[in-house]
RNA sequence: GGCCCGUUCGUCUAGCGGUUUAGGACACCGCCCUCUCAAGGCGGAGAUCACGGGUUCGAAUCCCGUACGGGCUACCA
């Protein structure tokens, strides 16, 4: 049989980490199997599903890597792929339950239902539905339904069912009582199908064979499993990951920070970090392996190997994780990412990149080894490209300092006479030590101040011929005016 | 309240009854490298396996309970 199993997003927001993860486990357990990946938009939230939300999604998800087989722009066989539409598959899966007597009206009204599930709270012990409409005679609610009066449909959970047992792939047997299931509410008053309803019916009537998802829904799946037992259609494989926390051990929103995809691509992080980070949050693949790429993920991810505790997003490892990835890269593909970051930030343009490549080629090694993630590459380089300017503190600090003046004079001479290449500035810069007395680290720093206005910064012998021998000449002489003031 | 799930270094995890002085990764600390910062190399500290009972010759691993955390308990999804 084909595995096929669904990624069922809300489009009410961009999609979140969670989110992403699930999806990742589902893809990588599609494509290890060689099934089906199926992507549906639940956005039966009407209030706030929105089409732009549903575009962020999907250019989240391929921005990721990921690519699914059926879905709301790739069509497929089982569409459509948007659960609103789905709409007229709920009313016939109704009927089938209401003919074997698995559904029947109820005319309790929320406010009635309410007092008693307060009172039933109160006594302790089970608050679901009392079942008062279970007992009334079928001929007398047809006739309430056929004078108008409003009801809703609701799930007959056969009183002999027993305890609903589900075999998850990734925690194993859970028991749940079957005298604690509740008769709930298939169609709303007005029609419309409630979740626990609506992904049943999408589910089996996409034929999906397995449901990865959060272990929020793991309570719902014993109500889910009795739904498909109603409905006459084969029970799906469930497996239940467990959530994705912030620090403080609570689930992961917005106040721990970044929580959408979206955020982290414009933050310059690179989807195969997210994806390779993402997947071992809550998986691993033998407990040494940290970085794998796309393909390893496929072939080695295994339900059974999925942890069934919450994980704390821990932002310092991706970090690290990314800058791993970036170090990684060959020189063509950082460049090509890096433009855009220093396009935005004014420095160049397209077409300077296009012209001076090899210029760029020079930078990433540079450059590369010193972000975690490619938003912090402008501050880097902005010396290249801007006129620096000296910190007071700083001019304080390193260029007031015995030695400094004599250094920058010393360096401004000596790189005079040299052409500008890394083993010939450095060769030059050497020498000041030795022709001026004063420490090497000191005249280093000076000439670094006076070059690039911070005492941090890229390799200083690099950097030099990067800026090329015009500027920094002049950069340096206006260092040794500040110093000697 | 009821039902369900979870609990191994700060964090992600390995571990599926003896091979464990509980392994790896991030973070942290130290040393080396070194023009700053990184990166890299080497080393270190860090977990009485939530707690309490069992079962067993033997338990992080199996069972029960307790605590704590989370989820569901809606005419939300």
């Amino acid at each position: 049989m084909t595995v096929r199993v669904r990624f069922a997003p809300s489009p009410t927001g961009h999609l979140h980490i969670g989110g992403a993860r699930t999806a990742i486990y589902n893809w990588a357990f599609a494509r290890h199997h060689g099934g089906v990946f199926v992507l549906r938009i639940d956005d039966t939230d009407l209030e706030r599903s929105t089409e732009e939300n549903t575009a962020a999604i999907l250019r989240s998800l391929r921005w990721l890597g990921l690519d699914w087989d059926e879905g709301p722009d790739t069509g497929g066989d089982f569409g459509p792929y948007y659960q609103t539409q789905r709409a007229d598959t709920y009313e016939p899966a109704l009927e089938h339950m209401k003919a074997n007597g698995r559904a029947y009206p109820c005319f309790c009204s929320s406010e009635t239902l309410e007092a008693r599930r307060d009172t039933a709270r109160a006594k302790g012990g089970f608050s679901g539905y009392d079942r008062t409409c279970r007992a009334i005679p079928s001929d007398v609610a047809m006739a309430r339904i056929d004078a108008g009066e409003p009801h809703v449909w609701r799930l007959a959970v056969p009183s002999d069912r027993g305890d609903i047992i589900v075999n998850d792939l990734i925690r194993g047997e859970t028991r749940f009582p079957g005298d604690a299931m509740d008769d709930f509410i298939l169609m709303r008053t007005d029609g419309t199908a409630t979740y626990n309803f609506a992904t049943v019916v999408d589910d089996w009537t996409m034929g999906m064979t397995h449901i990865i998802r959060g272990d929020d829904h793991l309570s719902n799946t014993p109500r889910q499993v009795v739904v498909y037992e109603a409905l006459d259609a084969p029970v799906p494989a469930f497996a239940h990951m467990s959530m994705i926390f912030g620090a403080d051990g609570k689930r992961l929103s917005k106040r721990h920070g970044a929580t959408s995809l979206e955020s982290y691509a414009e933050e310059g992080y690179l989807p195969e970090a997210l994806l390779n980070y993402l997947s071992l949050l809550g998986w691993s693949l033998d407990g040494e392996t940290t970085l794998f790429d796309r393909e390893t993920l496929v072939r080695e991810f295994d339900l059974s190997r999925v942890s069934t505790s919450p994980a704390v997003w821990d932002p310092e490892k991706l970090d690290w994780m990314n800058g791993s990835y970036i170090r990684e890269m060959d020189a063509e593909t950082f460049v090509d990412t890096m433009a855009p970051w220093l396009e935005h930030a004014g420095f160049v343009t397209a077409a300077d990149f296009a012209a001076s490549r090899e210029w760029f080629l020079k930078l990433v090694p540079l450059v590369a080894e010193r972000i975690k993630h490619f938003d912090e590459i402008a501050p880097k380089v902005a010396f290249l490209f801007t006129e620096p300017t000296i910190e007071p503190s700083v001019r304080e600090k390193v260029l007031e300092k015995d030695g400094a003046a004599a250094a920058l004079s010393a360096a401004l001479e000596a790189l005079a006479a040299v052409e500008f290449r890394t083993e010939d500035i450095e060769a030059a810069l050497r020498t000041v030590p030795e022709t001026t007395g004063v420490k090497a680290k000191v005249a280093f720093q000076a000439v670094r101040v006076a070059v690039t206005g911070t005492t941090v910064s890229l390799p200083l012998f690099e950097s030099l011929e990067l800026l090329g021998k015009e500027r920094t000449l002049a950069r340096i002489a206006a260092a040794l005016q500040m110093a000697v003031e």
